[in-house]
DNA sequence: TCCTTAGTTGAACGATCGCTCACAAAAATA
DNA sequence: TATTTTTGTGAGCGATCGTTCAACTAAGGA
């Protein structure tokens, strides 16, 4: 009974992730989300209550959908782990000319002081991060790709603070030569040789 | 001849420090501002133009004396550099019960697509980050701390990342183990033996 | 002492903020 | 068809935003 909703909330998710990864929750204005959307704030006050709400819903679609899908395919899937993890920092930057790169994630840990109700889903999307580094790090140390004494705990979660750290100075707009030889350092750390792995 | 200005200006940009390192530049309204600063709006308009002058007038303070502060008491100074690259990082996240951690840089990193006014203190703070690394690599190497054949600015670049990385984390409230856990794995991911070091 | 100049004060401006709600339009039910 | 229920529309609300400015206060020079 009743009308049938005109919009894919998927879709409407997908523009405000967008929004809000650009300009932030602060800088992004109800009327910047509106022509985003396409919708007007009485369909958006319906079904999401709040700006805060709305941010909430595209933060765990964000989760949902973009995080632990690159952590999927390349960390969990790939048949060689260190090549997996090599694509996961570099697909991170090599983005093309996205006109507005970085990470909702990232970005919402910075402001999440100001929009405190954020903090668990950032916390939850950086958990499945860095599970993902140590689903991969253990199966490439299990195929011999890796030194059989490495700590896969501890290089988790560093390489968990390089990728954050990476996706910082990519906003700061640092050259693509020194995020590619940040990653390179980064691989060489966990011990892997990369021979001509470009 | 005139009135003397009745306050200090390194204070005040001091105080503005703390408060947009804890909100960002669009959490911090002016009058948070002029309560954190105790100055009316007249006075600041009348020295800063704008709260985009105050900003990078407090950016360019940060980096003057926090940033090159740092890097000058822990990467410049120290007589043993490996020490002090592990304290530059310590330093970053046991800030006792500061209610308000974190960095004024990478913040102003992630915000800077709404402050793009402030992306040319933020590249200026980072690379005395970077260089103030690749010094005390350097020394160290010399002092034959660290392996002679380390590549000094891949390495700093990776510090710098880790770094900023860490930031993020912290803001994120990651729990102070975690962080010693990547800390003690950035200093053996660059060689050093770190024995009985904390 | 009076005038000029520099600095302080805080009320108030227009713009924009997040948000509400009365009304219209479409689908389901009677 | 008439009624009920759900959804869409957008004007406009009070609050707060960054900013301005006229009145006021203190210091130096004549």
């Amino acid at each position: 009974m009743g009308r049938k909703q005109l919009w894919d909330q998927a879709e409407v998710l997908a523009s405000a992730m967008r929004l809000f990864r650009r300009r932030g929750y602060l800088g992004a204005s109800l009327r910047d989300i509106e022509e985003a959307t396409g919708l007007h704030p009485g369909s958006l006050y319906r079904v999401f209550e709040s700006k805060d709400g709305l941010f909430r819903a595209a933060l765990d679609a964000y989760n949902d959908q973009v995080v632990r899908g690159r952590v999927r395919v390349h960390l969990l899937e790939p048949a060689d782990p260190v090549a997996g993890i090599r694509s996961f920092f570099t697909s991170a930057f090599e983005t093309g000319l996205d006109p507005d790169p970085g990470c909702l994630l990232t970005n919402t840990a910075v402001e999440s002081f100001t929009v405190p109700q954020a903090a668990a889903g950032v916390r939850r999307g950086l958990e499945a991060i860095e599970s993902g580094f140590a689903d991969a790090l253990t199966r490439a140390r299990a195929l011999g790709l890796l030194s059989a004494d490495l700590d896969v705990e501890e290089s988790a979660a560093r390489l968990l603070a390089l990728y954050q750290g990476l996706l910082v100075l990519v906003r700061a707009g640092t050259p693509l030569t020194k995020l590619h030889t940040i990653t390179d350092g980064a691989m060489a750390s966990i011990g892997s040789e990369k021979e001509g792995q470009r």
